[in-house]
DNA sequence: CTGTTAGCGCTTTCAG
DNA sequence: CTGAAAGCGCTAACAG
């Protein structure tokens, strides 16, 4: 099909030396090893002419290195907003020259193992391990073959493993303030989980942590909760639900709901009870999920980093990799990534009584 | 690190072979080769309780195959959309034993140059050049060295490479008939293209083809556009912006909106203008975008079959992987994939005068 | 039926 | 400063 490629020793020979010595020139170590500068010249200058890419599968079984992490994630790869999480790492992966495979699990364990042992085969160089929302995760035995970070996931077990998470709990106080600034300390209520700690969708991380803040925050300003309504998920449907429930008994101020999908549909039960956000009732939530620009008003959201999170857990498995022997001792640590606030319209004082 | 791979020379060793034979065995040729029961048993049992697990590296160099087909978009990982055609992809190349690397150019033709390269020196068996939406694309000429399908694009200049499109003029008869069967035949507006065919935004492949769809099942039955609006993109606040202009003067009875973000704004300019969806208009839309069936009334729309498509190029692209010689003369078939219908809530008869 | 031999393309001692 | 030789793990002729 294609003309064969031109391999490194179509390069010596038009250069007219040794493999070796092309090979030396190539990796950049001719200087160090004080090649004469007319050698370098014809290497450089053949491997040029010659358009000479150096064969990564040949060097990966040379060198045991294949200059390509593994990218498993139960389902991350679907999610619009997770997709950024993809291309943060892609990105930072691509900076250096290595390449991702991507591989989803569904959620299934054996699919995982199996997974994780064809990318050994592979011999990734690293591996990730990312799952679509934030919760604590099973890490499979089988991973200890190669440095790996967590994701959006924390161990259930202990590991020597690092996690890169969002901040959700920075993020839970900076929802919280947007209202307190605002003016508001009365009637601020809850929509996707709370008021107890334990009050949150099964397995949920986020919940707790976002709630931690909120009622930390809250807390700092002497301002209680007005009330929470939980949501079995955090879909608009249950938002709605949620909220319409509320409206039955009470006039709410503000409302903090746990995600945008929530908010959109509390925005819907507020407008079906004639209600103007914000004139009459402030929102504020938290992912900055694309819908959050598009509802009117635009809605003000604590927004998930997922970009950055790509990035970071790239970066964090550098560190990872370079780290010569992995110190059984170490335990992981966990890197929190900081969720920006998007400001918009959701929010306003609260109405004079 | 891990204690040294197994490889075939350990198997051989233990079963007491050269490792030809315990080769041979392994790759499922022992039969066809009449090796006895006997030795085929023990090599059998030696990998198994060995664990050992074939390099794949290793076989790539020697075979010049690495069992990987490479994914390069513009930006396709990102889009929540476009995720569902990683994940089809993903599937049926797991289907086969391959894996998927993953690569955006962000549309930048250096870049993409780059990632081909990039591709093709870890010897992908495959490419698949995917654009997020369906569009004219240059096809680079770095493509030729493998075997490679376009997704969701269609070549600016003619080409061999096959082309994997959802099927929009299908699409546009679908929506227009969906109308046509609930009683509409007039004040049906479109919105986001139209009326004529050079009416689209820059680029849209997907707007003429819709539109030639729906004027040709509008067409047969006789009924007529009563008008259009383009949009410069399909946003929701283009989506808005055009209907309410729309409003000041005329009051449709139904809308087909290009997508489901129009069909957002749409409805936003619907309901400011105290219009109900479906009782005073019905509303019909393109893509299934998730909040298609978040919005209230529920969207009916015709999906963009993202999963689908991402599976069909695979299977497109091993058909092309299987040709023995590519012939130059044949010129890239497109293979389209049905827009199933998605029935929801936003039609009903047009009211009764 | 099975083993010997020879590489795939590259890096890396080890001698000049 | 440069080259010869070995070998990463596997497959494929080619002999026996």
């Amino acid at each position: 099909m294609s003309p064969r490629r031109v391999t490194l020793a179509d390069v010596a020979k038009a250069a007219g030396v040794s493999r070796t010595t092309a090979s030396l020139v190539l990796s950049g170590r001719g200087r160090e090893l004080r090649i004469s500068q007319d050698v370098e010249q014809r290497v450089l200058r053949a491997a040029d002419e010659l358009e000479y890419r150096p064969n990564i599968v040949s060097v990966g079984l040379r060198t045991g290195t294949s200059r390509t992490i593994g990218f498993v994630s139960d389902t991350v790869a679907t999610s619009r907003l997770a997709g950024d999480m993809i291309k943060g790492a892609l990105e930072a992966a691509r900076d250096r020259g290595f390449m991702l495979f991507i591989g989803e699990t569904e959620g299934d364990a054996e699919l995982e193992r199996l997974l994780l042992q064809t990318m050994h085969d592979r011999q990734v160089d690293g591996l990730i391990l990312a799952s679509m929302f934030t919760r604590a995760i099973k890490v499979p035995k089988a991973i200890t073959a190669a440095p790996a970070v967590l994701l959006n996931a924390l161990p259930k077990q202990p590991t020597p493993l690092p996690a890169v998470l969002p901040d959700e709990v920075e993020a839970g106080r900076r929802a919280a303030r947007v209202l307190l600034e605002a003016g508001h300390r009365d009637g601020i209520h809850l929509i996707g989980a709370g008021p107890g700690l334990r009050d949150v969708p099964p397995e949920s991380v986020a919940a707790v942590e976002r709630l931690v803040g909120i009622r930390e925050a809250l807390g700092e300003a002497g301002v209680k909760v007005a009330g929470a309504r939980t949501c079995p998920d955090w879909q608009p449907e249950y938002g709605f639900a949620a909220t319409r429930d509320l409206l039955h008994t009470i006039r709410p101020r503000a409302l903090i709901c746990f995600n945008d999908r929530i908010a959109m549909g509390a925005y819907q039960a507020l407008d079906d009870a004639g209600l103007k956000v914000p004139g009459d009732v402030s929102v504020v939530s938290f992912d900055d999920h694309p819908i959050a620009s598009w509802i009117r008003p635009t809605l003000t959201t604590v927004a998930l980093p997922h970009y950055e999170l790509g990035r970071t857990a790239v970066d964090v498995l550098f560190a990872e990799i370079g780290r010569e022997h992995a110190d059984a001792e170490r335990v992981g640590e966990v890197h929190r990534v900081p969720m920006p606030l998007r400001s918009r319209e959701s929010i306003a004082p609260p109405p004079a009584d």
